[in-house]
DNA sequence: GCTCATGTTCCCCT
DNA sequence: CAGGGGAACATGAG
């Protein structure tokens, strides 16, 4: 689930379950997820600290705890979920026992991570994004994808230029701007350019009150999908192509 | 058995 | 250095 809007969604959750409660203990953790320390450390540095609220930046959700940061990454499949008394879920990878009741760390894959960190160590995994889509202006936006050669939706997926779009949010906000993904960033016009960034900021916006990108009639997110796809606004045969890795669905006759 | 999956990183080429 | 391609990570669903 995890691209920006989803995140956003779980900061929310975050915000309205566990945000100042006190950790009563940190039980269950997956050592493959924890990237810092081991999990006797980072039990002991959570224990009897009081959760504040939380922000994002980018995928990452940035949850300070009065002194260290837990910090979590939720890969392709990861989610948080509150409990109060129910059986241990197979995917559960973090239990944080709190005042009122668990927050759950939940990711099948075990892609993303856990991180408890310090101001250094926070600075350090932001420091390797770009700004928050959120964030982030046209004019800031023109000038990072102007001279890139790469795909234009590899731009817009690397976090390290702008952080926080994903494989639906980059081929939706592509579609929606009716611009081919496959073509080099540097080959946009500045019309081009400013379409894509409005049409990036109206997908963020219209998700965020979801906390995921929403499969709405006339959005690409509905038929990407199914196969054959068909186009939701002209009904033509959707392709699907990969780049950067990653599978891509476009609709051949209205994007160019 | 096979393919595919909302992410990131690393390694090898060109 | 920029960028492409593929593999790896781990666990499913269809």
């Amino acid at each position: 689930m995890p691209e920006l809007p989803d995140v956003e969604g779980f900061r929310r959750f975050y915000n309205r379950h566990a945000a100042g409660q006190r950790v009563r203990a940190a039980n269950g953790i997956d050592p493959t997820m924890l990237r810092t320390g081991t999990a006797q450390t980072f039990g002991r540095a959570l224990k009897g600290r009081r959760l504040e609220g939380a922000r994002r930046h980018g995928k990452l959700l940035i949850c300070p705890a009065g002194g260290p940061t837990l910090v979590l990454h939720f890969g392709m499949t990861g989610m948080l979920a509150w409990c109060e008394g129910e059986a241990r879920h197979r995917h559960d990878r973090l239990v944080l026992e709190l005042s009122e009741g668990e927050l759950r760390y939940r990711n099948m894959r075990k892609f993303g991570g856990i991180w408890l960190v310090d101001d250094d160590g926070l600075a350090e995994l932001t420091g390797r994004l770009g700004p928050d889509w959120l964030e982030l202006d046209r004019v800031q936006f023109e000038r990072l994808i102007a001279r890139r050669r790469l795909a234009i939706k590899g731009a817009l997926m690397d976090q390290t230029l702008a952080a926080g779009l994903g494989n639906l949010t980059a081929d939706e906000s592509l579609f929606r701007a009716r611009i081919d993904p496959r073509r080099p960033a540097c080959a946009l016009d500045s019309g081009e350019r400013r379409r894509l960034y409005s049409s990036i900021r109206r997908v963020l916006d219209d998700s965020l009150p979801y906390g995921l990108v929403p499969a709405k009639p006339k959005w690409l997110t509905r038929a990407r999908d199914e196969r054959p796809g068909r186009c939701p606004r002209c009904g033509a045969t959707l392709e699907r192509t990969r780049i950067g890795g990653r599978t891509t669905a476009f609709c051949p006759r209205e994007q160019h």
